[in-house]
DNA sequence: CTTTTATCCTATCGTTTTAGTAGATTAATT
DNA sequence: AATTAATCTACTAAAACGATAGGATAAAAG
């Protein structure tokens, strides 16, 4: 399942590419906007924020903007960032790897190689959507 | 993330497909082959015999067995009674479609947008995996 | 018919994650 | 100085996850 959080989060970013223009946009808006509770909004914008993908101004005529062109927001990085590792099972991760505590040999693992497959495809997915694909 | 049931249960699908003859196999021998805590895997063989993929028999020389051939076991249909529905949107499942609250309309949103794409490449991996195409 | 073996079934439980909420602080305008 | 809006810390209710406990049932062996 997708998390609210990741749901919210493309959400916003969409909603903030859509504006266009790069005036700041505050969350109040984005939130009534997208049906959203302001307060959860709020802590996924400051990830969002801190990891490189938006622009904050405190103030009167603050808000939020985009950094980079939505063209240049893969969605590879947005989902590693609001989701976490795309893989299903660390083992087959590539930015989060872990090894399985049961399965002593993973290249005989049933289910290491089915995770595989379904690793690749969805960052084929990712890896050919921007922000900009998700909003034309 | 992938649940340890799913996990587990694939696991242990796997095993009876190795196995190869139709001899009951013991919830024991398959916990101990896997590494996995013998109680926990019990409901989940439980589920996967109530769901049509397995056989069981009580008493001495009793266990769980395969109904079907391995290479007529879709993932699809392993993955949907293991881990729930395939998509990560309730709003884009085949089997589990419900409305979101928030969002008026599917066409316009851009979660929505990016989740078919997912869906459609994790469905098209589980489809043309069976359980004879894991052990191989 | 009794003992053994192994599945079946229900209930419970501790931990972690999720989805928020509350409230005070900081910084930029007016 | 007042207002506005992001920032930060802490807390919490509810659900999901990953088991565990213990007895019931059924089949086979003696």
């Amino acid at each position: 399942m997708l998390s609210k959080k990741t749901k919210y989060g493309l959400k916003a970013l969409a909603y903030l590419a859509s504006v266009g223009d790069k005036e700041p946009v505050q969350i109040a808006e984005i939130a009534k906007h997208e049906n959203i509770s302001q307060k959860f909004l709020e802590s996924i914008l400051l990830t969002l924020r801190r990891n490189g993908f938006l622009g904050s101004k405190k103030g009167k005529g603050g808000g939020y903007y985009l950094i980079k062109e939505p063209k240049d927001i893969l969605m590879t990085s947005v989902m590693r960032v609001l989701e976490g590792p795309i893989a299903m099972v660390p083992c087959v991760s590539l930015n989060f790897y872990e090894k399985c505590d049961d399965c002593p040999d993973e290249g005989e693992c049933s289910v290491h190689k089915l995770m595989l497959q379904v690793r690749d495809s969805a960052l084929e997915v990712y890896r050919n959507n921007t922000l900009a694909d998700l909003i034309s």
